[in-house]
DNA sequence: GTTGTTGCAAATTTTTTGCACCCAC
DNA sequence: GTGGGTGCAAAAAATTTGCAACAAC
């Protein structure tokens, strides 16, 4: 199970580094410096962003915490792997978002301003299982987008925000 | 071939051609040898492709029928926003199949072969309204995929289906 | 004859890889 | 100490664009 601490307790893995630090030890990997510091960038906020994104971030902060470019997207495609981010594809560029600790959900995407909103729908996941069933489908997951237009772009028809303006 | 795709017992008014055509005249676009032959070949089989595909299947045509690879890209593009194509994304690149004439389907997807299941489901059509009107969002159109191992390959589990092995 | 279109080559964008040095275990 | 990791530069993959020749209207 989890690794005890020296006074004997059980850890559950909890936070992200913990859940990531499992994944790796269980795949003989290593928990470096870089690693550690993507996964906190990632999980400080809650919300959409590409690799783009996180790399121009993490370049905004102190020297100490610089992460190369093709590490952070071997690190993007290991948390991917590890069930600690969710990837999508927006406009040919990869998206990430939390899939560890966050609730399953789908999303409305707009396309005026490429707002991602997410929404719940139990009922999905019936849907999901009967069309399975009917086509003899092991089932791993599912995306589910929907295309149009947000309120607010509804309103302001001229006005257009810019790309990726997250949640 | 086919000149219409019939709904059950109901054909469709016109051909992907002329749908085309009055698509590229009410944009002041012109129809051009290359256009056609690019709607003549996609639409002559129905099942998914990219742009590859398209290409290198263009590529063992006869000299007349070769068309360049930017321009089977712009067509593309064009063929999409005309309504003629939907375009989804599968491991980064764009897959297209036929929109035009042809029922609003969803996908099951193989991770194993990379094959694509179409299947509907007019539960669906009820869930993206409702939602959508939760969230004050206009709705244009969804997509669906749901991942997993298709039946094939959950028996064969070793072998595998070459990528993009189609429906 | 105008104006949009094509093909070519080259650029762009996004992501991956080879390799020498480095560090977590 | 050893095998996996990192950064760098460069490659790869997918798609787009500038431009001169060309064709549709």
């Amino acid at each position: 199970m989890a690794k005890g601490f020296s006074l004997g307790t059980v850890e559950v893995a909890s936070s992200p580094q913990e859940r990531f630090a499992e994944f790796l030890q269980s795949k003989g990997k290593r928990i470096t410096s870089q690693r550690r510091i993507l996964v906190d960038h990632v999980f400080q906020r809650h919300d959409h962003f590409d690799a783009e994104e996180l790399i121009l971030n993490l370049a905004q902060q102190p020297a100490a915490s610089k992460v190369s470019r093709p590490t952070v997207y071997r690190t993007l495609n290991e948390l991917v792997d590890a069930g600690l981010l969710r990837r999508m594809t927006l406009n040919g560029r990869a998206v990430y978002e939390h899939d560890y600790g966050y609730p399953q959900h789908d999303h409305l995407h707009c396309t005026m301003c490429d707002r991602l909103i997410e929404f719940q729908s139990s009922e999905l996941k019936n849907l999901r299982e009967a069309v399975a069933m009917e086509n003899d489908f092991r089932v791993t997951g599912h995306r589910l987008i929907i295309t149009g237009v947000c309120g607010d772009c509804s309103s302001k028809q001229h006005r257009q925000h810019s790309p990726l303006d997250l949640v």
